[in-house]
DNA sequence: TATTGTTATACTCTATAACTATA
DNA sequence: TATAGTTATAGAGTATAACAATA
């Protein structure tokens, strides 16, 4: 049964296997639990935080943005709005077409960016903090692996530009 | 450095290891991505689907379900509402207590719950078939053990009632 | 007075459809 | 005509504050 109370009932002694559809159904929300804590101290919405983390590295036109976080373009539209207003982003129009705009990220937005990435080092790294080292090891290999075939299920065709890492 | 951006860059030769905060976020992403595939199927949000997740075997009161989904009670006014209005939930008020109501699941919403997790089991085998049956069941350990340890940090005092499974 | 729940209000987030401007 | 983007509109979802009814 898949569980999706984001509860779980605990014992004492700890070696309860959830079974692998409700371990990762409850790990997910344990994870998205951590970003949405750190985004709401910030009063940043989730897709605020993907967003930040798209700039990082691209100064994409509204369009592109849309496809990348699954949005519709006026969505894209209002989301920058309100990123924009803040201060953490801003629009450059394009000098080859005229009708395109790019975004990229402010100062501002980049030091946001950088202190949620530490504040989220510190919470997943509470989050693993009962494993040992070696399963550490264990997870981070059998998770990237699910991650990265989840991602080549979903995207079989877009060819990203190399992350910085 | 955490990503974000829920895209992942993937090669041919599959061995690349994310590091474990990475590997992390990108799986919960993907895993939250099945269950709002899923919820936006059938026009759930993944509120509605937690919602139906918790009256599956329980009937809170409005308060109690506020504590459970970490909503404010307002909020939830307004999520049985929609829910009631589909025919998925319904409130009756308590007897004992005048103030109270209790909501419960419909037949229909029960259905629908079943149907669900049905599918979610589905999505949720597709992701993990490149793994092993021996790596799945250890993913499925360390899972469990990061899951259950993190419903211990974030519910200290809240002692729930056992689940059907 | 305290608790349970709803209402009023305001904002974010989202999609669809219609629009403008450029290609 | 097609594409890039915005605007208008509508609805879900959320919180705060004020309210009603019961305990």
């Amino acid at each position: 049964m898949v569980c999706v109370t984001n509860y779980v009932k605990y014992t004492a002694e700890m070696t309860t296997d959830l079974g692998l559809l409700d371990a990762l159904v409850q790990l997910s929300f344990a994870v998205q639990g951590a970003l949405g804590r750190i985004a709401a101290e910030h009063e940043l919405s989730l897709v605020q935080v993907r967003l930040l983390g798209i700039l990082r590295d691209r100064e994409p036109g509204m369009q592109e943005l849309a496809k990348f976080l699954s949005l519709d373009k006026s969505s894209v539209t209002g989301l920058v709005d309100r990123a924009e207003r803040r201060g953490l982003v801003q629009r450059e129009s394009s000098s080859e077409d005229g009708r395109a705009v790019r975004v990229s990220m402010t100062e501002q937005g980049r030091a946001l960016a950088q202190q949620f990435v530490k504040q989220m080092e510190r919470e997943l790294g509470a989050l693993v903090e009962g494993l040992s080292e070696p399963d550490r090891r264990r997870l981070s290999v059998l998770a990237s692996q699910v991650a990265l075939d989840a991602a080549r299920q979903a995207l079989p065709g877009i060819s990203l530009s190399p992350r910085k890492r």
